[in-house]
DNA sequence: TAAAATTAATTTGCATGCATAATTTTCGCA
DNA sequence: TGCGAAAATTATGCATGCAAATTAATTTTA
């Protein structure tokens, strides 16, 4: 490959904004009008919706302040419906709405073709490694930029 | 790992994204003015500047309009400079300022670091094979989105 | 050579994403 | 009970990125 590829940070960055780029692109193609920040969400949400933006946030790994936007694009696209919490009058509910659970199966068939394409080519061992390395540059730099401050 | 990073679409981008908060918190302490978007350029003019925006846009593999802004911030900050190309008068050759020149080491030193802590506990082979997927990856997405339109 | 096509760079609009600050509500403790 | 701390959400500002449209200059072609 090319020459700044020498670097794997470089790598990393760069085979992950073509995953982002190709999501987008087959989920158009598939009629899904969700983006993929938003697939990320939903993704979450068919795990187990009914929950505040704070608890969505630790399932998604987002800021709440990037939430609000997404949830607002959710609702806009009639997928996601806020609603009051019970006890807590500073909190919401994020639920899914008919259409989204509608098209969950369709969804969550789309994401494993995604992931199919993507690692085609690949043996579950050599998948496994890789996924093994991902989660630890997670959790290692993870750590690291809470103890380095 | 938790229950969104079961798809490995979603682990790559999560790690990916630490990596990018990781970097920008790791320049920051060095010191270095400069952003994880701007750092991938420099890395690349390091390699050739002299170059025109569109040959830029090829090396390092980001839209002509995202570099705009990017060398725009760049400029700001004297690490590089418009110069008018000597025989297109709508293009310009982009080159380092002596700053830039001077934290080249630092600049690479940094990247490089960034790099180890990001792969500490990796084997060389595991390594290999990390790059291999990440490559392959890419020129795979990459062909689709091509050939899929 | 003049019109058409192409190329280089920029502008604008949108989606992510975080940090920081603001707002509202709740909670803890004196 | 009342005041201050903490929590939930949102608002604002900035950095990436692409796509599509725009502008200006160059090249191709008829």
């Amino acid at each position: 490959m090319l020459t700044i590829f020498d670097s794997t940070c470089v790598l990393l960055a760069k085979a992950e904004q073509k995953h982002f780029l190709y999501t987008k692109k087959m989920l158009e193609k598939e009629g899904l009008e969700v983006s993929p920040g938003q697939l990320v969400v939903l993704y979450a949400l068919y795990k187990k919706d009914n929950i505040s933006i704070s608890e969505l946030s630790k399932e998604v790994f987002l800021d709440n302040s990037t939430l609000t936007g997404l949830i607002d694009r959710l609702g806009r696209a009639d997928l996601v419906m806020r609603v009051e919490a019970p006890n807590d009058r500073r909190s919401y509910q994020i639920v899914l709405t008919k259409k989204a659970k509608r098209l969950k199966e369709k969804t969550l068939k789309v994401m494993k073709e995604i992931e199919s394409k993507m690692l085609e080519e690949f043996s579950e061992s050599e998948i496994l490694l890789f996924r093994t390395i991902l989660e630890r540059i997670y959790c290692t730099l993870d750590s690291c930029s809470i103890a380095d401050n």
